[in-house]
DNA sequence: ACCTGAACACCGTTCAAGT
DNA sequence: ACCTGAACACCGTTCAAGT
């Protein structure tokens, strides 16, 4: 992996991401990336211009992994929700990764490239160059949260045991008044672990597109005076 | 502010999140908590088990902050609505303490009221209670998601104009390719700023809502065959 | 019980210097 | 052009000690 007497700006990143992915975003530092490369941390600036670039480099790294499927003639949800998933299948293999994300989609050559097909399906919605603007930014942070959501999930790979967080989770919640908080200790097991992953994933970007799709396309700001029966 | 000799834990929870507002996440440390006060770093351990004590506590203010709406006999979406919003206002009170909050819903006391109460809802709304802890769980981080996407937000306070930041990403959109990027150069306006942040937020939560209410109730995992057309 | 002080192992980053 | 080394101003945290 540590290149010997030249570095590459792209086996950097991948140790930064392999780092991020294995201890979380708390054990990622130009020291320990440098390290790994048997060079010294004033190394990385030459190809980052400081942390907050390198943060920005990973990110990138994660979008250009979105594999972005080719447009056809289906429906703009199908189409859409295709696309969701494929963003959603890269996210969930660095989840620590994902809150870099959050902010830097528009600032990335691939985050752009996937920014402008989410709002190219919204145009063929229907739904005005502004509104596909907010709708598509919606969609993209709201799929994010799912992978910050998702219940059970270990703060770092080091942590391993997500099995035996999840079970002391449950005991905390089961450990709770039924009278002060009923439905919380009757739905402990959903809240404190997945039955399933997949399933999860399936319904957040089914509840996503359903949103879009039942939306007021374009209504009157405030007053609903005007047209009505 | 700084209360002399005796330490008190909500003061120091208030400065905190004081200093979170002011310069983000990056500008909270213990020790600077512990200076404001006059003290040392160490005498905040009497307080908080160590820093994620304290981010725990933030998140715990913050969350005490949710005004719950008393329960009433209108429909399930609209009280849910009502109580999403006020979950909101105080989410954009304290923008960059949200990133906290994601994991700690669970973990607080008003933080499992407010969960007590989606749970409620979503049961009145006919869901099982499995798929209310899954919706629940996702309508809220939905939430939180917005405020960490609204477009033009700053990084912190003393970035101070965040009018300049936006005027600025705005002309690095405009400056893509447009035959590339045609709808991302389009829309750079909408991209770089909300017009309102209050239109950007009430539509956000309408598609939460909309999404939920939208949605297969409780659909045969897998294979749509038994109920025919 | 509550707080301090010195010390340790980490950070990101600046600057001057080496090849 | 590319990298190093020493130094600075920060972190969280441990430990032994003060009142």
């Amino acid at each position: 992996m540590p290149a010997r007497r030249r570095l590459d700006r792209g086996d950097l990143v991948t140790t930064a991401l392999a780092l991020v992915d294995q201890d979380g975003m708390a054990g990622l530092s130009i020291r320990r990336v440098a390290e790994r490369h048997g060079a010294s941390p004033m190394a990385l600036y030459r190809y980052f211009p400081d942390k907050n670039g390198l943060d920005d480099a990973i990110a990138e790294r994660l979008l250009s992994e979105v594999g972005l499927p080719e447009a056809d003639g289906r429906a703009w949800y199908e189409q859409l929700r295709d696309l969701l998933e494929e963003v959603l299948a890269a996210l969930r293999r660095h989840p620590h990764a994902v809150e870099l994300v959050f902010t830097r989609i528009l600032t990335s050559e691939p985050g752009l490239a996937l920014a402008e097909r989410v709002l190219a399906l919204l145009a063929d919605a229907g739904l005005s160059v502004e509104r596909a603007a907010e709708t598509g930014t919606q969609a993209l942070c709201s799929l994010a949260a799912l992978v910050l959501a998702e219940p059970g999930r270990a703060e770092s790979r080091e942590d391993e045991d997500s099995e035996a967080a999840a079970r002391l989770k449950r005991a905390s919640l089961l450990a709770l008044s039924p009278r002060r908080y009923p439905h919380v200790v009757a739905a402990a097991d959903a809240l404190a672990s997945c039955s399933s992953e997949d399933v999860f994933y399936r319904r957040g970007v089914d509840m996503i597109i359903t949103g879009i799709r039942g939306m007021d396309p374009d209504p009157a700001p405030a007053a609903p005076a005007s047209t009505g029966p």
